[in-house]
DNA sequence: CTGAAAGCGCTTACAG
DNA sequence: CTGAAAGCGCTTACAG
């Protein structure tokens, strides 16, 4: 400790006690080669000494980029984004970013600020899963080749975007439940008007329906909050209705673990007396049980194509609107109920081991 | 659109374009009242009709402090830290910061990175819940009254806290189970000698016994990853044990919502063949059936007495050093097996649905 | 290989 | 109430 520490050690103090300039210091800071070896020995001695600590915020001032990304999510006590979170910290802390996170709790003036405040941070660029609200446009208006804006999981028109084909995943998510035994089967979760992924899911649930020569029962699709809760509350509604379903697809595998609860409050078994198939695959979906068979949609996958697309928005801003669709895939394990038991023997085995 | 944007839009320009020099448009900015109202509406016009964006990071370095608040989590996929998080981000938002997210995954060498990145960037302090490890002082040497870090849930000697009374949580979960009837009662999940919070459970949970006339017995107690898996595993390997428990407490909600859902494995009923205890009180306690009987940790609160500890440290540094220590609360539901059918009418009838 | 000077976009005393 | 100048801690050409 050769001194008192008045307030902060700068690059000035380095090159004085290393005996050289401030731009050498620099060099040797950011490992420019071109600085001889004793020259770089003595600077180095002199940052451990003196317990220099780099001043990022300085040097992005300086160059015209922070290495700050902002990322906002509409639910972080989602399991669903608390996957994709880490995803995506994970992918631009190894490209050498720092994350700046906020939560909207599907609140959209809350969004609004969050935008902002990222904006004139400055971050480079933003990810965003933006809240439950049919104008979008609104709040995004002002970046368009502006400022960099990667969309999630909820579509933004008119910006990059990475997300999953929703309609795709409720097809198959339906012809399963088909498959098996199903006639009369639930959509449950979502708000239409305020989610364009509730209303692709729900295109698609008709399209099997109508392929299948289902009939269209609209009372059959139940709205819901996007949580356990509200998985919960509605089966239940839809269980208690006359003629009731003997299946659900819930909009969410957060929204179908709720379901199952609801279903075992009623005093029945998920998937023995009821069928229950849920959306995205988060891990606790293999975990319950029964397990939950569900369409999967990677949140690391997500993540990690998100963060990709945002960098290289940040690289080249003038670069055309890309748009990635991630293809979902259904995975089979046990909540789809009893007619399933006639189906598939490899998966009666597991049914058996539940009784 | 008056002028092609170049690059950035500045105070310089709006106070060219306003005609004024910078240090008023700054005042303006900032909102400073000595400014004449006329000036102020032409100011803020130019702002407007230049799309002029405030850069914070600027700002800092004049002013000596970034507004910007690093918040490093060990896993933001367990319910409870994400509960935690959104109580931080929400009070810090209110007092004007912005949150730095960094998730460690558990792993030390990334909480070492994240903590650098964090104090360069500068953020004005760090909110952290270490990894699992025992020399906490390692990582955290160089932090003593030269930079604010507050740690939170897991202690860190030395530094300011906010936490539970664990030994006490763990008593009331045990007296409960041994009020009810239960005589074998198991510990699951943690592991010693890595975790303070594990070690302090742990003893309360021997102390209750002592107290109660319970006999310990160390194969009781067996150690799992924090996680549904663990939960999971744990409780099967007791269950399938010779001489098994009765009941287990968990190390948090989480291990407890993974065990329930391995004695459903085990074709058990969770509440009626077997007691589990958990503890936190996320929200899915509440949600699931049987209802989680659980100790109260509130993940809100334990946010906000951060944040709040965190924003009083960087207002002063030199004051010493401060600790919360959350006081625990049992919170009875219905997961607690069948000797609890003769204890409680009203919890009774709530058992009963479940049949 | 190394140094002096200018500048990133703000704020902060200090004059007037 | 308003303006000119200096400075926060870096990096970037440009000389030598």
């Amino acid at each position: 400790m050769g001194k008192l520490q008045k307030s902060r050690v700068t690059l000035l103090d380095i090159a004085a006690d290393a005996d050289v300039s401030r731009s050498t210091a620099s060099l040797v800071i950011r490992n420019v080669p071109s600085v001889a070896e004793t020259t770089r020995k003595r600077v180095l001695k002199s940052i451990k000494k003196l317990g220099y600590v780099y001043h990022r915020g300085a040097a992005s001032l300086r160059r015209q980029y922070s290495h700050a990304v902002g990322l906002i999510v509409s639910d972080i006590t989602n399991s669903f984004f608390a996957e994709v979170i880490v995803a995506i910290e994970d992918r631009l802390a190894t490209a050498g970013f720092v994350t700046l996170l906020g939560n909207t709790s599907e609140d959209r003036s809350k969004e609004e600020r969050l935008l902002r405040t990222m904006q004139e941070f400055p971050a480079d660029g933003i990810l965003i899963c933006p809240t439950l609200h049919g104008e979008f446009s609104k709040g995004f208006a002002h970046f368009g080749d502006v400022f960099p804006v990667v969309g999630f999981a909820r579509r933004i028109p008119g910006l990059d975007y990475v997300g999953i084909d929703n309609e795709q995943g409720a097809l198959l998510a339906i012809e399963h439940l088909y498959r098996i035994g199903h006639r009369r089967i639930a959509f449950l979760g979502g708000n239409p008007n305020h989610l364009l992924a509730m209303d692709d899911r729900l295109k698609g649930y008709q399209q099997a329906l109508s392929q299948l020569k289902v009939k269209f029962d609209p009372l059959l699709v139940v709205p819901s909050d996007l949580n356990r809760r509200g998985g919960f509350d509605g089966v239940q509604k839809l269980i208690k209705a006359k003629n009731p379903p003997t299946a659900v697809l819930c909009f969410n595998d957060v929204v179908a673990l709720g379901a199952m609860e609801g279903i075992r409050r009623l005093g029945r078994k998920p998937g023995v007396d009821f069928g229950i198939v849920g959306f995205n695959n988060i891990s606790d979906a293999a975990q319950c049980v029964p397990g939950l068979t569900t369409i999967e949609n990677s949140p690391s996958q997500l993540g990690e194509s998100a963060a990709e697309l945002l960098l290289k928005r940040i690289e080249q801003r003038g670069a055309p609107i890309r748009t990635i669709i991630l293809q979902p895939k259904l995975i089979v394990r046990e909540s789809c109920g009893a007619p399933f038991r006639n189906q598939n023997s490899q998966l009666m085995s597991k049914e058996e081991k539940l009784r």
